[in-house]
This record gives structure tokens, C-alpha cells and sequence, in this order.
DNA sequence: GATGAATGAGTATTCATTCAT
DNA sequence: AATGAATGAATACTCATTCAT
């Protein structure tokens, strides 16, 4: 009836679930909560996707490929280096705290996931890291960073990002706001180590 | 029989647990497959712990003491600031990549946690970020390091290690080694950006 | 496939749970022996109802109501107050006799039942006392009956054939007649003293 | 230590489990809960009862042979057999309230249990109905109650009592008082027939 | 007289999944 | 596109009981 581009009821599903993996991880969420959530029945989940897993990898692509969106977008937003990781690093704050990417999510389970799907994860990691690497790598060429590994850089500026999501937000309940996005940057960008002239 | 200063079974069903914990989360840890780890019937984990919330509490209660303390040796070791820092950094790596402390581990579950619990996990996290605090006061005091907020640096800090850990042992069952604690030190201390004369 | 009046899972169910219920008391059902008697699994007996409880109340709301009917179906078929305590009595003795109606046989267990339960059970006894309370209030409006409270005679009355359930019935398994009925018709009616001219 | 004629601890478990039993019923009594309200481990329960049976039985011995003693002095304290009757139900309904027999409290659950119990409650039976008895006889033979089978009779009278203690005291945790008392003797005695010159 | 450790069988309940309709 | 019925395997937890000390 509706014309729309794509059919309501599995996106609706993956919203719920969207929703549900990142609060309850992938163990965590049931089926029947999901079910009950989207107004469906237990088995009209099993109509649209295969099972659980399949489910999951849904959600998981559709979120990674939104915050790899929202990275390069706020990537392009900018002009310089500096800028550029600045737009990034406060869009990442954003998305995480919002959505609480299930990416971030589901990594503290990893031990208990099947091997197929570790996979998966891993892959879907790049494209996360891959945004921040570029400008790193764009910065180093340009002499304004300092020549470090731009895989490990990356990743230890989204730990930082995971660090408060997971142990303020998560744990204490308390808003994710401008001033974590400053204090990383600004740690980021220069250490703690005070420099002399 | 044995002399030993602490009592076996109760030790061996937490060292079992710590590892089940670590690898699979709290909802992930199953009493059976604990008990037939550790050789011992279900009803006899029961007979020393009251729950499986009471057996969480314990081994987690023992786990951060151990990191606690492991990270004040680490600091008591070296005479400045910055030594105690890496001497501190290395450890935590070494302690996360080795036992994977459940606390980290736990973290990703918090939202579909009791409040009861995250309120005990609340305040032992305070008794891992306390000796870094420490040294960054210190440092700071002594003009070594620019004036941050010491709760926010700290938990930066124990963000990059987690993310190697989550990343890359977990996801990849890549060892960490003294390249990524030496990685954070530098980039810690100094930041990305190329500091000219 | 049958066109019944009835969903025929849900009453098998309700069938069997009633003569569990009845044998070995709210406690004493296992949802796995009447999943067996039921030929079901017992994730199916969760499928119909939410939980035991639900279950029992069930049983209970179409056990109580059955009573219920069968007192006042009795009391209408005659026409004078003795008469329709007779018919009452006799009905009463068969009811309890063959169905063991679960109010009466969870009654024991009300101490240990949880508040919720009881409250249901407190309003399903007046639809049992009532068709008996209103032949007593009947009789005595019409100068047959002696002004005694209709309640606490209804209730004493109740108590006799619940005497010889238990005692007889359940303990010796011993059936219950019509001589057990016509004793209590005539002791409930007359008293044992012997009145003179 | 104490020159006591019986050994206490063995008789502070009667009285707890007299208790517990009362309150739970057989199955409902829990070992462990009867161990923690002793401050005894659940070892030394069994150090001086075989079993859970044999616990039961002594409790059941016990508490008849109590009610039984005091139904025989409540007689004894009067002359003519209506004034004994009245001394009965009197002390009939306070040690009913008061310590809710058990013999009482494990009718109901008498479907369940094993069949060497059963036999064990149908004798014990005869210890409380056997005082009643003796009065019924009595006074039928001093032509003072009418000639009616004295078992069924002292039955009946015993189910009265029942009745309120299961209905109002356990259900509503109404106390029993004189009230019912006075009304279950004026009801038995004369039933509710308006009786005419 | 007392107990800590241990256990096998049991409890109610939830899980992801299948299938006929 | 949707679902009610059904299920086998799993869950945390409790039970009465035994035994070496």
C-alpha cells in the first residue's frame, strides 16, 4: 500500500534490533522481547531473516556503514588535518553516545561469538577506523603529525572515545558532552608532557 | 591436609570463574559448565557461593584488588613521573592481555545489569584508575605535565589499552607486546602533533 | 480441524493441571509431569500459560465456577429451604468427591502462597458459601430456620463434608456415599440433643 | 550439663520443625530453613533424625499425643456430657489456632504422600476423634443426644473447627475466637431447624 | 554432639527455532 | 506477509541426603 522505497516492517525490525543488541548485546536480546517490541510475532521475525545470526549481521552492517558515513562526512566538512580530526572525534562522541554503536557494543563478548561472526566484526572494523586513519596518514604527510603508526594512532583515539561511553555513560548514567570531545582532542593532539621552548 | 594459608575448592571455583567471566561475560558464564570445569557438582558451587551475583561479586572484588595493587607496585618502582607512567602502562597491558580482568569484560553487559552490580563495579573502577590519577597529579604538581583533568586523562589512558585489548587480542587473538604499550606511552605523553623548535 | 466450541490444547491442559492440583496441592504439580500427562513438552505448557501461577489460577477460576453452578443448579430444582439444603449437601458431597475441587485441597497450603493468590482464593470461597448462604437467609426469613449467622453456619456446614473428604476420602480412601450426606443433612438440621415433648 | 530429662537440641528441632511443618506442610518444609531457624547445620538435623520422615513422624507423635492430652483433660473438667462437649470445642479451636496442628495442616497434601505416612495420620486420626467419641457415646447412653453413629458424628464436629481455622484464620488470618466456638456447640448441639412446641 | 563439603535429581522458567496454516 | 502451536536444550537454583572429620 505504502510506496515507499523499502518495505516498513524489516526496517522496523532492524531498528528494534538495533536497538536491543546495543543495550543487551547479542546474547542479550531475545527474540521474543524483539517481537514483542515491534508489535510481531515470535515467527515473522523468522519470516524476514534466517535466524539470529543473520539478524545481527543486518543490524551490524546498517550501523557500521551509518557511522562510516557520518565519519567521512564530518571529514570532508574541513579543510585542514587538525580540523578535520576535531569534526571527527566530536561526530564519533555523538553517534556513540546516541547509539551506542553495536560494533562497541557487542566487542566486550567477542569470547563467547562464534567464529563466523568474529569475522564479520572484524571487517566492519576497517571501516570505522578507516575515516581517521586517512587523515592521519594526510597529516603526516604534511609534516603537521609526527610519523606513528596510523593503524595503532586510530585505534587508541577510538579507545579513548570507548573509554567514556563505556565508564560514564554506560556505567554512572552520565551525558557524553562537548567537553569529553575537547579533552580527547586536545590529549590527542599534544600528550600531557609540557613542552618548553 | 595440606597447610596451604587460603582454602582450595572455594580458590579453584574463583579461578575458573575469573576465566569464564573474562571470556564470556557474566550472562555468558553458565554454573554448569563452571562446575564441570572445576570437577565439582552444580549444588556444590552453591554451597559457596549463594548466587551466581554473590560468586560475580567475589571474583570481581579479587580481580581488581589484584590490578590495584599490581599498578601501585608498578609505580612504587620508578622515582618520576614519567618512568612510573610507563612502568604503570606496561603492567596494565600485561595484566589485561594475560587475565583479561572481568571488569573490562563486564563492561559491554552494564545496561542489562542489576543496579546493585554496577554500582560494586562503579566503585571498583575507581580503585584502577586511582594510581594513575595519582601519578598525573604528580606530575603535574612538579610542572612535568600540562594541567588536565586527572580523572578524564586516566581514564583516556585505560582506554587505549582496552582498545588493543577488545581489538585486537579478542577480536584478532593478536598478543599485545611491548610495541603497543610503548606506542601509548609515546603517544600519551606526547600527542600526534609535530612540535617544532 | 474439529469444530468444537473449545480450543482443545488449552482445556487438556486446564483437565489435567486440575487433577494434579487437586493430588498433590499448588506446590506439589511439577510442570513437567503435566506436560507428560498432557503428551506435551513443557515449553508448550509455557506457550498457553504465562507461569504456574497463571496456570493454577486458571484452574482454579473454572473449578470454583463449576461448583459454583452445579450449588445453584441443585438449590433450584426444589422448592422449600430443607429440601434445597438437602439437594445442596448432596451435590456438595459428589463435587467434592469426584473433582476434589483444588480450593479445598490448596487450602492447607495457604500459609506458604504468596499474597496475590490468596486474595483470589478469598473471593472465589464466597462463590461456593453463597448459594448456601442464601438458603439459610431464605429458611430463616421464613421462621423455618433458627436466626443463627448465615455465614458461620454456611461455613460450618462446608467444613462437615470437607471433614470426610479428607479424613475418609483422601486418608482412608474410603468413598463418600449418600449415608455420609444424609448424616450430615440430618445433623446440620436437627443437632444431636435429643428434644422432648 | 544440665540434668534436663530430655536432651534439648533434639527437642528445639520439634519445635521448630512443629512449627514449620504447620506453617509449609510436609513438602514444604524445607531442611535447610528448619536448620537456619535452629542455628544448626543441616548435617546435625540429620545427627538426630534419620531422615525427613522420621522428623515428621515425631512431630506428628507429639502433637497428637498433645492435643489428644488436652481434649481428655478439657472432658474430664466437667460432669454431664453437653457441658464436657462444650470444654472440648472450646479447646479444640484455641489449640487449633493457637498451634495449628499438624495433623491438620497435612490432610490436604495427604494425595502426595507415601503411603507408610498415610497410615501413620489414619491411626493418629482415632487419638483425636477418640475423646469426642466417648462423650457422644456417653451422652447418647444417658439419653441426652439422639442415637446417631458416634465416629461420623465426632467427624463432623471435628470438619467445623476445620473450617474456620483454614477459611478465617489461615486464609484471612482472622483470629478465632469464643464467637465461633459458641456457635459451632449451639450449632451441633441443635442444629438450625426452628424446633416448634 | 556437631559440621563443612559434596552431590544427583529435581524445580520453574527461557531460549532460538521450526512448521503447518 | 504473518502466525499459533510446538519443542529440545538450556538457564539459575533448591532439594534431601551422605560422609569424612
Amino acid at each position: 500500500m505504502l510506496p515507499t522505497t523499502i518495505t516498513p516492517p524489516k526496517q522496523a525490525i532492524l531498528d528494534a534490533a538495533q536497538d536491543l543488541f546495543a543495550q543487551h548485546g547479542y546474547e542479550g536480546l531475545s527474540i521474543r522481547d524483539l517481537a514483542d517490541r515491534c508489535g510481531l510475532a515470535k515467527a515473522t521475525i523468522y519470516h524476514h531473516f534466517a535466524d539470529k545470526q543473520a539478524l545481527f549481521l543486518s543490524v551490524l552492517e546498517r550501523d557500521t556503514q551509518l557511522v562510516h558515513d557520518r565519519l567521512l562526512e564530518a571529514a570532508a566538512s574541513e579543510q585542514n588535518p587538525p580540523a578535520k580530526l576535531r569534526a571527527v572525534i566530536y561526530t564519533y562522541c555523538t553517534l556513540m553516545s546516541e547509539r551506542r554503536s553495536i560494533l562497541l557494543c557487542t566487542l566486550r563478548e567477542i569470547g563467547g561469538i562464534e567464529a563466523h561472526i568474529r569475522e564479520f566484526i572484524s571487517q566492519r572494523r576497517a571501516s570505522i577506523l578507516g575515516p581517521v586513519v586517512t587523515i592521519l596518514a594526510e597529516g603526516m604527510a604534511a609534516g603537521l603529525f609526527r610519523p606513528l603508526d596510523p593503524e595503532m594512532t586510530a585505534l587508541s583515539l577510538i579507545g579513548m572515545v570507548h573509554a567514556f561511553i563505556t565508564f560514564r555513560l554506560l556505567l554512572d548514567n552520565v551525558q557524553i558532552g562537548s567537553d569529553v570531545a575537547e579533552h580527547i582532542y586536545a590529549l590527542f593532539l599534544h600528550g600531557i608532557v609540557q613542552e618548553n621552548s
